[in-house]
DNA sequence: ATCTCGATGATTGTCAACAATGCAAGCTCT
DNA sequence: AGAGCTTGCATTGTTGACAATCATCGAGAT
């Protein structure tokens, strides 16, 4: 019961409860003859499914190790278990879930040996990415980045660290946007959520996230087109989040159990 | 039931290229009652249909455009339909099939645009990798690399085309297996089959490929560890690839028929 | 007290039947 | 003949039932 109320944050984004109706909720507020819902029933497609529970671990609200029932999925996305699976089978092939056989989908609990290793690919994809946006950037785009980074200064001083976990990885799916390549995208998509995993397990408390103020430079680097510049800030600002890190004390708990009963 | 015949590739196990692990870990000591087959049949795991057609379109034995239908494939592969379906959606997620409502699956027929993106993606990737093996590479794995060109100049002389094309790729593969970095090495795989696919569609006939020379140069570079010739001679390696195909022709002819009858 | 073993409920894996959809051939009417 | 409609077939989409498997918990033995 626990877990499902934990999972709500999946549904709707209105603050429901898990409605025992899958479909068709059709609020009631709503005018009548709104523009909603023409061929009768609401159908969420696997890919919506699929983006939902995918941004859901993005924002750390699905943290590692989260089982992830099929049934219950099934009720909160109203939904039948067939496509509820496939979802699953695709998420782990995006490596953000992992299915172990008869004990179904679980949010993957990355090793430190995956996390280096999606640092290492996120850093190569993002200089790539930077360097294209240096070179094709416009002045809308400009704006656009801008007004992303204003909205995260607004959440950092609401202190609303969802929203802030949120902004910060849209902002380099944005710029990724902007270098215009699909599968460059994809890819950065999937490590960064990947990478909001290894976070979320390997996390030191305490310390500030503060990355608008880095996402601020790295964007008055392109502003003037200096790719050199933009690409190295950028490097740093992702070697300022491996830092935030401590890889090595959990890698070594898990050794300790190895040797203390050897 | 010509189209059975032309799949039924698929069905003889001949060539495993790829065994990549699509889906999440699946830790072996789980043997006790592993091959427990109780239909008196030895079962394929969908993660084995999964490889199998993704190494057929890799190895360009599945063209572009090739409807994939699920009774079809059932059959050869002897599963029920669900797991064809599921296989189907994560090829689909690869980039590699195209799934179109109530149209079932084919292989995905790459536009021009994600032809270039597939290059520019690649580039990015196998110079990270390139660089890591330059820093990591043993005397064992500079004597499997000799070996497996060896084997690609033997494929030559025998003009064993669907040969020398699986080596081809596999030489890269086995480069990323070298540079150890695991979430590298699935994304090369993916941009390996699909610019496979960008071959098929755009290749200039009568060009030959003639790529293991250019394998043995960057291996003798590896072998030095000098990293920055390795990497400068797998960049001209794979604009080379690129400088055999024919994207303008193709991009354009589509255009001509919009432009003729207007 | 702890361990082993077995029963039970919960959960996942598989399949086959049924419904919905699209495609192509044939038919009708002008 | 040709445009539009209808019908039949091939294929995909969906669902629910059933089988297989795992986790939990308690009883009994050491």
């Amino acid at each position: 019961m626990a877990a499902l109320w934990r999972l709500s944050i999946l549904s709707n984004g209105a603050s429901e409860l898990n409605d025992m109706a899958p479909r068709s909720r059709s609020p009631g507020p709503r005018a009548a003859h709104d523009s909603v819902d023409h061929t009768g029933e609401n159908r969420v497609s696997d890919d919506e499914v699929f983006a939902r529970i995918h941004s859901a671990i993005a924002q750390q609200q699905l943290p590692p190790g989260t089982r992830l029932r099929e049934d219950e999925m099934r009720q909160i996305f109203g939904v039948s278990r067939a496509r509820i699976r496939n979802v699953f089978s695709r998420l782990a092939y995006a490596g953000v879930v992992t299915l172990e056989p008869n004990r179904g989908a679980s949010v993957t609990r990355p090793s430190v040996k995956e996390a280096r290793e999606i640092f290492v690919a996120r850093r190569t994809i993002e200089a790539t990415i930077v360097a294209e946006v240096a070179q094709r950037i416009t002045r809308k785009d400009v704006v656009r980045l801008r007004d992303h980074i204003a909205r995260e200064v607004d959440a950092e001083a609401r202190r609303d660290r969802a929203e802030m976990i949120r902004l910060s990885g849209e902002f380099h799916l944005l710029l990724a946007d902007i270098a215009g390549n699909a599968v460059l995208k994809k890819f950065l998509t999937e490590l960064v959520t990947r990478e909001s995993l290894v976070i979320a397990a390997y996390e030191t408390p305490g310390r500030p996230s503060c990355s608008n103020h880095e996402h601020s430079r790295i964007l008055e680097a392109l502003v003037l087109k200096d790719a050199d510049k933009a690409t190295m800030l950028m490097q740093e600002h992702l070697d300022a989040i491996v830092s935030r890190l401590d890889l090595d004390r959990n890698s070594s708990q898990s050794i300790d159990l190895a040797t203390i009963f050897s």
